[in-house]
DNA sequence: GAAGATATATGACGGTCGTCATGCATAACA
DNA sequence: TGTTATGCATGACGACCGTCATATATCTTC
C-alpha cells in the first residue's frame, strides 16, 4: 500500500525528471514552472510544496543528473575488464544518438555553460566530474590520471562541437577525433 | 563629418556588442531586450528600427562573433611560423583569463548548447567551424586534419570543464590536458 | 534658415514569468 | 466511520517579456 508520503516522493521525482528533459532540450531559462510541472502530469500551482524555488529545482536537477551519470560509469567500470569498459563508456558518449538525443543527454554536453553561471551549483557539479574523471582513469592504460583529463575534455568538446554541425561528415570527424584520444580504433 | 547613415551603423554595431557581451555572461534567454538596449546606451524603443526581432539579433550575433574569432587565429596563422602561431592560439585559448572572462569569451565555449538547439544559425556556426579547424591543421605537425579536430574538441571541452570546475587546481588539469593535445610541453 | 527625412525616445499592448494564498478532494488514523 | 492532515488544483498578484505605434529631436538638403 502505497502512503501518502511515497506519493509526494514520486511525484516530487516525476518533476525532476520532467525538469532535467524539459532544461536539456530547450534551455533553463526557455522552460517556466508551468511547462514543468505539465510535463510531470500536474498544474503549475503545487510546485512549491515540493521545491522552495524554480533556482532550487535548477540545481538540483542539475546536481541529481549528472551524479546519475558519474553512477552509471562506475557500474559499467565495475562490471567489466578496464579495456571493454573504456569502450562502452566512450563509444556510448560519442554515439550520434548521444548527440541528436539532447533531452536525454551528458548535462556537461547539453548545460555545461548554463550550470558554469549558476556558482551555487559547481561544489556537486565539481564532485560528480572527481568521480567521472576516477572511472576514466581506472580504465586507461599509460599515464591514467593526465589521460582522463583529456579524454573527457575531448568527449565534451566533441559532443558540444558534433551538434553545432550542420554538416554530418563534420560532426562525425569530432566524434572520431574523440574515440582517437580513448586509444580507440 | 558623420552621416546619419554611418551614425547608424555604429549603433547597430554598439547594439550587437552589448548583445554579445550580455548573451555571454547571462545566457541569451535571460537577456532581454532592454538590458541589451541599455547596455549600448540606448533605451529598448529603437531595437525594432535596426533588428527585425530579438531571433534575428542571436543569430547574428553569434554568427559575427564566431566568425570575429575564426578571422583572429587566420591573422595569427599568417603572422607567424607554424609552431609559434600553434602556441599563441592554444594559449589564449586555454589562458585562466580566459576562462574567467566570460563576457568575451569564445561562442563555441560560453554559448555551444544554446546557439545548438538554434538550427537557423548552425549553418553560420559551421561555416566559422570550418576556418577554425583549418588554421589549426596548417599549424600542426602530422596528421593534419585528425588532429585539428582532435584538438579544437579538447580545446573547448577543457574551458567548458574548467568553468564548472569549483577547484582551481582541477580547473587547470583540464587546461593542461589540452596543451598536451596541442603538443606543447 | 526652412522643410523634409530619419534616428532614437516615450509609452503602451497582450502575453508569460515566478510566486503564493486559498480551496478541495483524498488518504491517514481514531 | 468521522475527523484530521495533506497533496495538488484553482486562481490571482506584480513584474517583466517581445513588439510596435507614435512622438521628438537631430541631421540633411535646398
Amino acid at each position: 500500500m502505497r502512503t501518502t508520503h511515497e506519493r509526494k516522493a514520486e511525484t516530487r521525482d516525476r518533476i525532476l525528471a520532467a525538469a532535467g528533459r524539459l532544461f536539456r532540450s530547450h534551455g533553463i531559462d526557455a522552460v517556466g514552472v508551468d511547462a514543468i510541472m505539465h510535463g510531470a502530469g500536474l498544474t503549475h500551482g503545487g510546485f512549491y510544496s515540493h521545491f522552495a524555488s524554480k533556482e532550487a529545482l535548477v540545481a538540483e536537477v542539475s546536481a541529481s543528473s549528472l551524479a546519475h551519470s558519474a553512477a552509471r560509469w562506475e557500474r559499467i567500470s565495475e562490471e567489466e575488464a578496464p579495456p571493454a569498459a573504456l569502450a562502452r563508456i566512450v563509444e556510448s558518449y560519442l554515439d550520434p544518438a548521444h548527440v541528436a538525443a539532447m533531452e536525454r543527454s551528458c548535462v556537461l554536453a547539453s548545460l555545461g555553460p548554463d550550470v558554469a553561471r549558476r556558482h551555487e551549483v559547481r561544489p556537486a557539479i565539481t564532485a560528480a566530474i572527481r568521480r567521472m574523471l576516477a572511472v576514466l582513469a581506472r580504465c586507461l592504460p599509460g599515464r591514467r590520471q593526465q589521460r582522463a583529463f583529456e579524454l573527457l575534455s575531448a568527449m565534451v568538446g566533441a559532443v558540444v562541437l558534433a551538434r553545432l554541425c550542420d554538416d554530418p561528415v563534420l560532426a562525425d570527424g569530432f566524434l572520431q577525433a574523440g574515440r582517437r584520444i580513448a586509444g580507440l580504433r
